[in-house]
DNA sequence: CTTCTCTGACTTTTT
DNA sequence: GTCAGAGAAG
């Protein structure tokens, strides 16, 4: 029986990737070509028929939303739970593994996890201390972040250095960071994958230890690991039973250490691999595939793949040029009302997509001006909102005191009167003594230099935190509230802050605490739930695992997609047409490119040529529209709408969600200033006046 | 220590 | 044009 649940409804290449189980595989999955399915039915072939325990099939993803797909997916085909498998992504594999093991590299298991920003403020402290111009500390975070994703160590990076020139300065800085990484017992990001290597590598015993428990390798988007990664990869799968599932064509993040050579160069570090590849492609129509594989044949270094679908040709891609963004935009909203007016599509079938978050803004505004629902799926998560880490990193230093950009983050937030000074005397102390700063607070507090009202200060900080680290606390939210309330954090707090706050213990009930603390280090949790109903605009980055029946890439002009910055590096255009490769193969059934003339970037209007990518589509396959006015005559305004008199996207009688009050209908809406003013009736709670831009609203 | 004003940077961002 | 962050003033 299992067999043919298995096999069904499969085309010979998936059932080939599926049944192939022994020795190296590299599945080359096209866009749309069911490579999750490939993975899932994979697993679930290996435990049935195979007998592979579950747990005993090491699956990495690059994503928390992959990853937890994959276990439903799997766990509804064999049946058995999957929390106890080791499907997860890289960085929480690797926590996992770190977490038994890491005292092998002298480590605590208890290490905290720091994220970007608590890396920022690490590397900005650094570069203070070491009297390096502060401001270029984003760019020394990210060259770390490469040396460490390329396992190059401090020491060896600075052997490399000539001694004078700025790698010299950076080789030091790195250096120290690693030293404070580890004085803190904290691990980045990167981190967590370099030192699961290095662990592997310098204790042989361990390593086989998890070769044995490991017999079998699975792989999602393999074109996005780093070296370090593949690296892990090469070392852990012993047996060589590893399957990779990947495509070369989508790899678009290079700039986070991504490389794409370990998927062209799989065959050599596994010379008896099979490839297999997935061509037969069941989202786009033939028109789309065609259209995006003239763009992406140019790339020079790929493995060639032809998509194909037995979907037909669909509606030709259509391409529009037109005068200036705000066109671009109106025409896209305007596009989009007619279709949804003609009854087959619903407003969540669309999205729109862009090179840079800049673009959206142009794009917002034609939607609402439309009253076309719509959401913004955007970078900045719920988990880097002040109030979320300045509470995260309580938890964190109660956790592991030795944390000090933690301590750092939060001795004054809430304000209690430590300021720059006296930070800076704990810092000498903690220097002077080599310990951490709260262990030198409390020796601070045993000596009698320093003034009493200080000392009142600091004595009720490590109260505070002494008193959390000891309670036995049942769950994290229980932990959360016990800091909530010994900090005094909400006290007058902004409305939004405190809901947040709300939001975040809510989350933790029922957590076991560390879970909690590695979860919210490890798991984004943009919590960008697809909403209901509604148009989603995204980057080009954030489209990629997606697919909708209707698809705009703006944009598609000289200096935006390709971006100036990548012109004139070849390696970094080949990621351009990727990126527009990607964009492009979202689309199910309509796809339509769109361009400016003239783009207002930052303060001054440019003229835009359109993109070099274009050229290479097959004009057979579209609707080629140019809606650019040649001489500069006086354009009769289309829209004779003054802006303010824009439509809100609030109207009376529409039903919207409020994070706290649940869903009410809007009884009066009016503009004041910049500010939509609304009247809401919640049942059960009452009439509330709301800004709409304040009240974190969402319009259903 | 907090608040205001000025400067300058300005892709993309799975963890 | 906008925002965050640094520095100056309160």
């Amino acid at each position: 029986m299992a067999k043919d649940v298995l096999l069904e409804e499969l085309n010979p290449q998936q059932k080939e990737a599926i049944l192939y189980s022994k020795g190296p595989l590299l599945v080359l999955a096209g866009a749309g070509s069911g490579k999750t399915r490939v993975i899932t039915h994979k697993f679930a072939y290996l435990t049935k028929k195979k007998k592979y325990h579950p747990s005993s099939i090491f699956t990495v993803t690059f994503t928390n939303k992959a990853a937890n797909e994959m276990k439903e997916r799997i766990a509804r085909f064999v049946g058995s739970d999957m929390r106890q498998s080791w499907i997860g992504t890289f960085h929480s594999q690797c926590n996992k593994i770190l977490r038994r093991e890491i005292k092998a590299l002298g480590y605590k298991p208890d290490f905290s996890i720091y994220d970007d920003d608590d890396q920022c403020n690490l590397i900005r402290h650094i570069l203070k201390e070491l009297k390096i111009y502060e401001a270029l500390y984003k760019g020394v975070a990210s060259r770390i972040s490469i040396l460490k994703a390329s396992l190059i160590s401090p020491e060896e990076f600075l052997s490399q250095g000539d001694g004078f020139s700025f790698d010299e300065k950076l080789g030091r800085v790195y250096l120290k960071y690693q030293d404070e990484l580890k004085r803190c017992n904290a691990l980045d990001f990167d981190d967590l994958i370099m030192l699961t290597v290095r662990l592997f590598e310098e204790n042989p015993k361990l390593l086989s230890k998890y070769q044995e428990m490991f017999p079998y390798i699975l792989v999602d988007e393999f074109q996005d690991t780093n070296h370090a990664q593949y690296r892990l990869l090469q070392l852990m799968a012993r047996h060589k039973n590893i399957c990779a599932v990947g495509d070369d064509d989508q790899s678009i993040y290079k700039f986070r250490g991504a490389d794409v050579s370990n998927i062209l160069n799989f065959e050599k570090d596994f010379p008896d691999a099979m490839i297999i590849k997935l061509e037969q492609n069941y989202r786009s129509t033939q028109n789309i595939l065609d259209v995006s594989g003239a763009v992406i044949a140019k790339n020079p270094q790929r493995k060639p793949k032809k998509l194909w679908t037995e979907k037909g040709c669909g509606e030709k891609v259509i391409y529009c040029r037109l005068n200036t963004e705000e066109e671009e935009a109106r025409y896209i909203a305007r596009n989009i009302k007619d279709l949804y007016l003609k009854g087959n599509y619903e407003y969540s079938h669309f999205a729109i997509l862009y090179r840079i978050n800049l673009q959206a803004r142009a794009i917002e505004d034609a939607l609402r001006e439309e009253v076309i629902p719509y959401h913004v799926i955007s970078g900045v998560s719920f988990y880097h909102r002040r109030e979320i880490k300045d509470i995260i990193s309580y938890m964190k230093l109660a956790l592991n005191t030795d944390d000090n950009v933690s301590l750092r983050r939060i001795i004054n937030s809430p304000p209690r009167g430590i300021g720059a000074s006296t930070l800076s005397k704990i810092e000498h102390e903690a220097k002077k003594n080599s310990v951490s700063l709260f262990a030198a607070i409390k020796l601070m507090l045993k000596s009698n230099n320093i003034t009493s009202s200080i000392k009142d200060k600091i004595s009720e900080f490590v109260k505070i935190i002494e008193k959390i680290s000891s309670t036995h606390h049942k769950t994290a939210a229980d932990m959360l509230k016990d800091i909530v309330e010994k900090t005094g954090y909400i006290e007058d707090i902004e409305e939004e802050r405190l809901q947040n706050i709300l939001e975040l213990v809510s989350s933790a009930e029922n957590i076991p605490i560390k879970d909690f603390a590695d979860r919210v280090a490890l798991v984004s949790t943009t919590d960008d739930e697809p909403k209901k109903a509604s148009v989603s605009l995204m980057t080009l980055h954030s489209a990629k695992g997606l697919e909708f029946p209707v698809v705009f890439v703006t944009g598609v002009e000289e200096g935006i997609l390709p971006y100036f910055k990548a012109i004139d590096d070849a390696s970094e255009m080949q990621e351009e047409r990727r990126l527009f490769y990607v964009g492009m193969t979202r689309a199910k059934d309509i796809l339509c490119l769109t361009a400016a003339k003239k783009r207002r970037l930052y303060s001054k209007v440019q003229e835009q040529e359109p993109s070099r990518f274009l050229q290479d589509i097959p004009k057979e396959c579209c609707n080629w529209i140019e809606k650019v006015q040649q001489k500069t005559e006086v354009i009769p305004e289309p829209a004779k709408l003054p802006p303010k008199k824009r439509a809100s996207a609030y109207t009376v009688g529409c039903r919207v969600k409020h994070p706290a009050w649940g869903i009410g209908v809007v009884r009066d809406c009016c503009e004041e200033g910049s500010n939509t003013k609304l009247t809401v009736n919640f049942p059960g709670i009452g009439i509330k006046r709301l800004v709409a831009k304040y009240a974190n609203l969402e319009r259903i």
